[in-house]
DNA sequence: TCTCCATATGCCACTTGTTGCATAATGTAG
DNA sequence: CTACATTATGCAACAAGTGGCATATGGAGA
């Protein structure tokens, strides 16, 4: 149910071919939403059987045809109907949690190595963040900033702020094991 | 695949009935892993199938038989490999961003809207996760906490490191599109 | 030259996850 | 007395997501 009203959104903003979309998935909206390219093709025809997309053809000689989604009326319509509905959150998963529930004093060297991989992670996470906004958004760069363009914007304040939180609790998480771990060397 | 694992993690600690698992998730486990209780009782006779669970049937006379499931050496095996390759991080999916994508001035209100209403969720979500660090985790508990039991006060930790993280996102956000509305009231 | 990458779409098989329904007994609230 | 909740398991149909493979061409790098 998901992705059809992520595919909805995108080309109420601007037509795009498939291709084009799952492009997105693996840059900007990737923050986000991803998709692989079988379920956005599979996806697209389906809603273009049901009438809220419809496509042209664009031949191109060299390369393969592509074609040129569109939003329809009907489309319109009921990614109005999804903005009027709260969004139900999804359960939340986290294997590295799951990990954890493993600790026993045989375990805890392997945990803390999985611990200490996954600080690495999001420190790079952390830093290419910064990046993005440092290059992207300065002051005069978010004023300037449209109603419409600022939902990347968001995104990646959301990232940021994510990422903080989930570095300081792996760092307390690493402390409290630590305080525990029976053979220190 | 993650399932098994959960599975597997979960009756390394003790065995289990199919039915108390589900109830595990419904409660405490539930903060970082759920299944419905067809995919439980679908993966347990799978994962039995494959040698790494069996169990015994207890009949009970009144209500119907249940069967306890215990891991195996080979269970064991696979849960021990497991714990040794790194976890790959799960693509992030978040509705609330796609909604935002979808910020116009004419869809203002209906957005303002959703985030007070995820405002108002995630402040009765953190209200619940200080409550039972109160209730449950004073300092003295703490302490006397063995490395097998820290599992799920770390959940908590890191629900109450999220929630704090998101509301302070969701409020940035509300000032940010408040900021830009043309039409205010 | 050979291989890989990018463009652009798609089939097929499989695994996961969801929803509705069924059974079967006992307890409990209205 | 009836309806619903609890315990305990399961089938069947469907929707969503993954992985492998296929096609067809042009360009870049080894």
């Amino acid at each position: 149910m998901a992705l059809k009203f992520v595919l909805l959104t995108l080309l109420d903003r601007e037509r795009k071919t498939g291709y084009e979309i799952v492009k997105t998935f693996d840059s900007a909206v990737g923050y986000f939403w991803s998709a692989s390219h079988q379920q956005v093709y599979r996806e697209l025809s389906k809603l273009t059987d049901n009438g809220l997309l419809r496509f042209t053809s664009v031949v191109q000689g060299d390369k393969p045809d592509k074609k040129v989604y569109r939003i329809t009326a009907a489309g319109r319509r009921e990614l109005q109907q999804w903005l009027h509905e709260p969004v139900k959150d999804m359960p939340s998963k986290d294997l590295l949690l799951v990990k954890l529930l493993n600790l026993k004093p045989d375990n805890v060297a392997i945990i803390l190595e999985e611990l200490d991989l996954s600080i690495k992670k999001a420190e790079a996470r952390q830093a290419v963040y910064r990046d993005i906004e440092k290059t992207y958004y300065s002051k005069q760069q978010l004023a300037a900033l449209a109603l419409e363009d600022i939902a990347l914007y968001l995104a990646l304040r959301k990232g940021i702020g994510s990422v903080a939180a989930h570095l300081k609790w792996l760092r307390e998480t690493r402390a409290e094991i630590d305080a525990r771990n029976p053979d220190k060397r």
